[in-house]
Formats: structure tokens, C-alpha cells, sequence
DNA sequence: CGAAGTTTGTGAATGTGAACTCAGGTACAC
DNA sequence: GTGTACCTGAGTTCACATTCACAAACTTCG
């Protein structure tokens, strides 16, 4: 399977995959076979060797998957095996939560600039991160940044993200409920929090 | 089209229409054809009718759909024409956040009730809703409230779960990072931030 | 009115991921 | 060493969503 298109429904489960075989890490399992794992984090076993499957082969037939080296490969397929840095744009409710969300550690992802554009703000330290003026924006690209996350209001997002581009970002995560439009260089994705709300009372029974 | 079992893609997609049509009625747009609405918010025009021609018929021909009777039909396809009110469970960073969020009531989401197990924080206001104490939550049943979200710490998310479930709401929505375990007549959506943006490094092009 | 130009809705074709199966590898008990 | 139990990796089948293509419906304009 080695050689064939990996699907992206694949690279989305390989985080749940990652965040799984780290809980049993520290439970302190070592090996574990794909059934039990699948029964772990609610997958199918199949599913699961088959993800892996694209990547190469990490089980042994017998034993099943140890954990710690499960963990290195995954990190590494998906590129967290080197610490990434996060500039978070707009410091509101949402973005202070991010700031002092402490799970992006786990995963070798780091917050490590933060900006807005109320003056009150600037200058003010959040988390052990102190807030920049949004107009220093464009600066990031000395600063081995190489991830964004936008959580300013609608009407800013697109500015913040051609910004973005253009300082050398190469991924951005998108909070703000409208579409961005960038260059297809950079991998887009978009968390719309009300999208996801709105269509839970769509499966209630009987109205 | 009309008797065929809707995909659940299709599900997921109708807040995206919904958005988008909201946003072009604010402009003042009367009627948008499928090829123009697709351009708009970034999908294939034949997918939008698809999705929509499971529902009913809600377009012309030669002309294409009128806004305002389309925000209706997608209204009440989602079930959103009635107001649903909300319990929030869990008030650190991402619940605060969430009680600040205004965008919920575009939707007919409201959220009526909030809770969290800090005693420094029960008794208090945020966004106009008085933080109550978590032991109250079972009392839910009575005040109407049919859908949950969860903003707690890993650990106690899957006890929120159950205490919400029991008290009749039908939808929940989990914020912390665990699966939760619920009867299958609650529809489940999950949203760990964490796995979304821990997938931006694997795109990166050339390491 | 009629012709030209749009646009919808939907059956059919296509494409793709999930589900299943099984050959072959590994461990372990005796 | 042999038999049994277990497990993986990948080929095959199946299910389902997307894409396409076109007839029918509607508008516009001469």
C-alpha cells in the first residue's frame, strides 16, 4: 500500500489516532493490537491497519503495534516530530481561550506571538505572551513562525490572512465564520464553531 | 430525488448554504442561481442542487432561488425555525468564550443556562446568564432545554455527558478531548481544536 | 408568438473510501 | 518441534457520495 495516494479522511483521523495511543502511553501499555486500539477510541480495526498501512508497516503480526515507536511514526508522518510556531491573530474571547489552552504542547505546536489591534491590549501579556500591535503583523517571517491562527471578526479575516501569506506562513487555522481565498500553497483549515451547534437539532426525533 | 435517504455530507453542508444565504440577503441579493451561489461559497453549483433537491423543490428554472423562501426551507430543514436553548457546561476560557459568542442567535440557538463546579464563579453573570452550580444541572429537564454543550476538563466531560443525557437533552456538543459514550438517541458532535490544527503541519510542502 | 438563452432537478456514470477477507507471519505452550 | 491462537498487511468487494449530462421549465427579447 505503500506507494498509493494517501486519502485525507486518512491524515484526519491520524491526530485521533495520535491523541489515542499517547493516553494509553501513559496508562503505560506497551504494545496493543489494532482490535483493541480500535476499540479504545471507537474506530474499526481495519480501518485503523489500514490507515497505518499507507505510511508502512509498524505492526508486527502476533503482537500488534508498540506504542512508543506508534507514537514517533505518527508524529513524524505527520510532521510534529520538530516543534511548529503559532502566531495567534486576535486576542477577543475566543483567542484567549487559545492562549491559555495548554493541549497544543502535547503535539509540539507553540504559541509564540500573539496580536490585535485594540490598543488597550497591545502590550499587555497573556499566558506568558506578550500582545503585539496587528500592524507588526507582516514582521513574522524572521521569526520561524509558520502557522496562524485567525480569530478576529469577520470583516478582518481576509486582511489577516493575506497578511499572513505574504510573511510566509504556510498553514492557517480559520475561526472566523467567512470563507478566506488564498494561495493554494497554503493549507487552509476552517473551524466554524455555530456550523457544527446549528446542526445538532437537525437528528432530534419526532421534531 | 424527494424519497431518497439524505447523506450526511449533505447535512453538514446546509449550514454553509445557510450562512451564505444570510450573508447574500444582507446584500439585498433577491434570487442567486445554483452557478452563482456555488461561486459564492466555494463548491460545485451541481452539488448545491443536489443536496437541495433531497429536501423538495425550491428553485425555478431560468431563474434560480429566491433567497428569503430558501433561508426559510433551510430553516426548518435543520429544524432551526423554532428557537432551541442551550445549557453550557463548563465556564474556564472556551466556555466564557462561547457565552460571549453572539453569532448563535443568527441560528435560533440561545443559550439559557450555564454551569461550572468553581464556587467562586457560581453566582455570577456572564453574557446576562448567571452561572450556576454544577450540581443543579440534573435539574435541566423542566426548563425546556434540549441541547448541551461540554467546556469542562477531560476527566469530567463523560459524567456531564451522562448527567445531561438523563436529564432529556437530545443533542450535545463535546469540546474536551475524550469520546464520550452516549446512548444512540443523543447525536454526539465532537470538536477538539487540538486535532484540526495538529494536522496543518502535515500539508507543508518539502518538510 | 417564437427562438435563444438560462437554469433547475435528477437518473446514470464515475470515483473513492469503507468493510471485509484471507494468506502469511509471530508468539507461546507443551 | 509442533500445534494453536493471534495478529498484520493488503487485495477484493461493496456502499455511497460526487460528478456529469440532459430533458424540461422558465425568462427575455425581438
Amino acid at each position: 500500500m505503500r506507494y498509493h495516494r494517501v486519502p485525507d479522511e486518512t491524515v484526519q483521523r491520524l491526530p485521533f489516532y495520535l491523541r489515542g495511543v499517547l493516553q494509553l502511553s501513559e496508562q503505560g501499555v506497551e504494545n496493543i493490537s489494532s482490535r483493541h486500539f480500535a476499540e479504545h477510541i471507537g474506530v474499526h480495526p481495519w480501518q485503523i491497519r489500514k490507515d497505518l498501512s499507507y505510511f508502512g508497516d509498524f505492526g508486527k503480526p502476533g503482537v500488534g503495534y508498540n506504542l512508543s515507536s506508534l507514537v514517533k511514526h505518527i508524529k513524524r508522518i505527520l510532521k510534529l516530530h520538530v516543534e511548529h510556531l503559532v502566531a495567534l491573530v486576535g486576542v477577543g474571547n475566543l483567542g484567549s481561550a487559545l492562549l491559555a489552552y495548554s493541549g497544543f504542547a502535547t503535539y509540539g505546536l507553540k504559541i509564540a506571538a500573539a496580536f490585535d489591534s485594540d490598543s488597550a491590549k497591545v502590550g499587555t501579556k497573556q499566558g506568558g505572551i506578550e500582545i503585539e500591535d496587528i500592524s507588526r503583523l507582516h514582521e513574522l517571517a524572521s521569526r520561524g513562525i509558520d502557522l496562524g491562527i485567525i480569530a478576529v471578526p469577520a470583516d478582518a479575516a481576509q486582511g489577516v490572512a493575506d497578511v499572513l501569506a505574504s510573511a510566509g506562513v504556510r498553514g492557517i487555522m480559520n475561526f472566523s465564520p467567512r470563507r478566506l481565498l488564498t494561495s493554494p500553497k497554503i493549507k487552509l483549515i476552517a473551524i466554524d464553531i455555530a456550523m457544527d451547534l446549528v446542526r445538532l437539532p437537525y437528528y432530534m426525533p419526532k421534531s
